[in-house]
DNA sequence: TTGTAGGCGTTATCAA
DNA sequence: TTGATAACGCCTACAA
């Protein structure tokens, strides 16, 4: 009878168990756990001297020993492109916020946006059992096996940002179509005529989304789409350079950029010419953040929820771990178009005629993203 | 017996387990077990049937059983104040990079660098048996019991930017009373006499580092200590703001912030009082990132060598794990003037003398943190 | 209300 | 080399 074994072992230098509580309140390991769990009365005069172990032993339960027994770990994968890129971290906190919130922790992954590195953590977070996972899809597909072995497990994933409904349907993202479209626009009612696009890899759903947007709102302001003012980046700051200097070139008196990091890059490659915004180009671009309201240029850009949106999206995922079989959800965030300096609109209008400009809360805009 | 029963139970819909393919493939757990792990010389015959039932399931170890059994989740808990404080996506990234190539992963908290939420994250990542714990200390002590825990568990903490002796000796940090020595030395060889600080929580040993170095370079200089020019911070945006309004009040012409994100703070309060940077005051600020290359004022920072931070944090934490008993060590990485024009430098020289700027490499400073 | 005896999926110890 | 079986620490029917 191993129990039996089990309740005579001594409790040497390890941690103290289920069973040395057992023990020592002379009850079995079922009344330890129930105290613990809360659940099934105990009574009191037994609760009481099981509490009293437990704390006398400094007793923690095992989360390991319970998820191997419960097949729940109580954990959510999360895989990024990169930490390091300055939109993730708000979102990922946001995840951990929510994640924390319902008793869950996260497993932070980052895979450059490499399929490899990505199915390695897919692979991994599986083999960890975690209950479900927060994803920012690479442009390929998995490979067929590890689609198998996704459904095999079966835990729910959300995509992050990007659908791919290969995988689920089930996403939070932001309405990234119509962030471009009021991008543009706003360049356009800025008096720019001829407007460029820095975008993000086409394979991947949002950069697709927010070049539809630009191209749609060219059309309905009626300028025209020069082809050479359209370059397609990979959301980082060196293609940004580069894209910058090629588009430069061509002298575009607005640039629209889908992201902060290849603005960097741009604005870098400017420098080098000798261009200067919002004098010699308009710019509008994607992501806000806090330092850009006192660093000049003052960017205009359109900031997207993103704290909400790791909150949307862990909050969705752990509503499927709890075993909600609902219809798949695409819920669409909507962005804010945040006007500032760099797409040249006060100098427009004060050539023209009113001045509406930087719409109020200064001070709390400063502060809203960061506590 | 109980394995006549796991051996002949059906594989319905789970995934399967080592059981499965030991049946399947004829041969017992452990031989699966040596297979898997490569471990024990198992017959060229036998390893090709279990490796060819392995395919056929789709077997992947189930790692929480493993952990239960090994004692060793290959899982290191990380606690940082705020992964959406800049400073830390980078030091986050350096410890998953170094983590995920030695095999483990990361847990990733925020404290809020407050002691409830880190003494919350801590108990729970001991619950979940990680293997050893990168901590940015918040200022208060553990409480008694939570310091009992850790002692009883005996796992490896390592800190990360902050030490705090009573835990632990082993740290990464940065030396940051040379940082802030250099640059407020700086400053003054930029011609500021009247320098003020906002510095960060006194309470913790980085902002306390950081302050001494600002009041020996003072002294170094020449300079007087003027006391109302010396306001305590928490590093966020929020206070850089108030103290850059107390600060600002009292017309200094140089002033060392301890980190970006008061700076940004001090920033905006200049634009409301009207000041200007360098004009108005110099300003030299801890934390570099690529983009503050490319707005004005250019900011005059001292990097610090985040990635490596955590990279070598991380690298110490596992040599740790593995058992490495050797010496508590404090590695302490320097950090590295970046002059450009917040300081009024070149204002300074250019009224002087020569011309000495921006030290070579541009475009490799600018895309060296951002791959 | 409380106790007993598997079971969760591995690894590891002994035999064979 | 392989196999049987006891841990690992917890949960939970089923019994008492």
């Amino acid at each position: 009878m191993s129990a039996v074994k089990k309740v005579g072992r001594k409790k040497s230098g390890k941690t103290a168990s289920i069973y040395d509580v057992a023990k020592l309140s002379r009850v079995s390991v079922f009344t330890v756990s129930a105290v613990v769990n809360h659940k099934s009365h105990v009574g009191e005069k037994l609760r009481k001297r099981v509490e009293a172990a437990i704390r006398k032993l400094n007793y923690r339960p095992n989360l390991i020993a319970r998820s191997l027994a419960n097949q729940r770990t109580h954990t959510i994968g999360m895989i990024v492109p990169d930490i390091a890129n300055p939109f993730f971290p708000m979102v990922v906190r946001g995840a951990e916020d929510a994640a924390q919130r319902h008793g869950y922790n996260l497993l932070l992954c980052n895979s450059d946006d490499t399929l490899a590195k990505e199915e390695k953590s897919v692979e991994l977070l599986l083999s960890k059992r975690v209950d479900g996972i927060l994803l920012t899809k690479a442009a390929e597909d998995f490979r067929p096996s590890l689609r198998q072995m996704i459904k095999e497990v079966n835990i729910p994933f959300v995509l992050v940002m990007r659908t791919y409904p290969k995988l689920t349907k089930d996403a939070v993202i932001t309405d990234d179509y119509q962030g471009a479209y009021d991008a543009v626009c706003h360049l356009a009612r800025s008096g720019r005529r001829r407007i460029g696009l820095i975008g993000g890899p086409r394979k991947v759903s949002n950069a697709q989304a927010r070049w539809e947007g630009f191209r749609d709102a060219l059309k309905a302001e009626g300028l025209p789409y020069e082809p050479e003012l359209d370059i397609e980046g990979d959301y980082r700051i060196e293609s940004g350079f580069r894209a910058g200097h090629a588009l430069l070139s061509h002298r575009p008196d607005g640039i629209y950029v889908a992201n902060h990091l290849m603005t960097v890059g741009l604005l870098k490659a400017a420098e080098e010419m000798g261009l200067r915004c919002p004098e010699d180009f308009g710019l509008v671009s994607f992501d806000d953040y806090p330092w850009l309201g006192v660093f000049r240029p003052r960017l205009t850009t359109v900031e997207l929820p993103k704290h909400q949106l790791g909150i949307e999206a862990a909050e969705l995922l752990i509503r499927r771990i709890a075993g909600d079989r609902s219809k798949a959800v695409v819920k669409k965030l909507q962005p804010e178009l945040r006007i500032r300096e760099s797409c040249g609109f006060a100098l427009h209008v004060s050539r023209g005629q009113s001045l509406e400009q930087e719409p109020g809360n200064a001070k709390s805009a400063l502060v809203r993203d960061l506590r």
